[in-house]
DNA sequence: TGATTTTCGCCTTTTGTTTGCATATAGTTG
DNA sequence: CAACTATATGCAAACAAAAGGCGAAAATCA
């Protein structure tokens, strides 16, 4: 559970958890007296000695006399992670916003197979029955082909970009929106192209 | 989340992210004297010696006596993924069941802080509404406390613990359950204990 | 030459470190 | 159990060093 060494008491994980907060909201580390307001301390000493104890326990790490020099020991890198493009937003029904920015979203690579994919982020709320929220970044393996029941991005007539469930039907192809209200698309085979299929969905809170 | 050597104090932090801003606008960097404008320093001499500071932490790169020679040093080396633990599987209302298997899971670095962290898979759909699909993973923060709307593991009178919607009320506690269906709890205090704090979910077609 | 950057003292504010003392608590041992 | 020990937690004050700041002069670049 604690890729660190030793346990930590109550009061240590508080300030621990209060480090690890503001360092990811300022961008900078607090002062001690910072800590020692946030927790009712009047004494820097104690604030101090916490951080000494943290340290000896190895959750941080500290530059000697050093303003807001306090650095949380990250834990363990294992697993690598490939590093997708992202290439834009899509939402159901309307086209794939391009974006030229060179944005990536690091990817763990068991979530995508050896083939090519990329990342597109989901804007609006219209996947919301396939449990997709506004937000979240869905990973898309590059395929031509796909199977019944995938979830594809789909090029209409060479315009228009969705994203859909796929449906063989007969020589047909059914593109099932996420949204129950909305009608099922029933088309030919060659008025639909397959970008991508959806391998993955990554949200953060 | 700082790839770079050592901490930045609050100053530092600012005029970095500045330079950041600045060159992002007019694609070369702010002279001395445009920097100690948007702070009101009088003197460039403290705009140089924070120049230096952030040269000598590794976040900027400077050419000598070079006007406008400021650059950034990239903040990102490379994706990484951390290897989390897969500690066990999670159902609102049943208990955790804990499993030995070192099983891990790939999970990108970013969604996660510095701080421990492990992962559950989900089981049963009874956090449908928060768009939590059976057999989704939910990456969890290993904390002690939580703000309120955060989406926690709680630990109830020592024996029960579930995955609900944080929120506190006075001195007391509200658990609110992923269901609409289900009755929010409202307990004390210290008869809830934090288990941690769900980040992020993972999920593979 | 003009616009910038560097360097040099000197100052104030912020921040971390240390020392001394006190209480609570948990674990250990006679 | 009582006594002992170690650790965690806390306060207050004194101290030292880093960070932040100033103005002016020197050095460079274009």
């Amino acid at each position: 559970m604690h890729p660190h060494g030793q346990p930590l008491t109550r009061r240590q994980r508080e300030i621990l958890d209060f480090l690890n907060e503001f360092i990811e909201q300022h961008g900078y580390a607090p002062s001690l007296e910072e800590i020692g307001r946030r927790f009712g301390l009047s004494s820097l000493a104690t604030v101090h000695k916490h951080l000494t104890n943290l340290q000896e326990k190895g959750f941080i790490r500290r530059a000697w006399n050093r303003s807001r020099s306090v650095e949380l020991i990250p834990t363990r890198v294992g697993a690598r992670a490939l590093d997708l493009p992202l290439l834009g937003t899509v939402a159901a029904g309307s086209p794939i916003e391009a974006v030229v920015s060179s944005e990536t979203v690091g990817v763990p690579e068991d979530l995508v197979g050896q083939r090519d994919a990329y990342a597109l982020r989901v804007h609006g709320n219209s996947m919301i029955d396939e449990q997709i929220r506004d937000g979240d970044i869905v990973i898309v393996e590059d395929r031509k082909t796909a199977r019944n029941g995938e979830m594809v991005i789909a090029l209409l007539n060479g315009t228009e970009v969705t994203l859909k469930k796929f449906y063989l039907v007969g020589r047909r192809i059914r593109l099932q929106p996420a949204n129950p209200g909305v009608e099922p698309l029933l088309v030919d085979a060659d008025q639909v192209q397959i970008q991508g299929v959806v391998v993955g969905v990554l949200r953060r809170y």
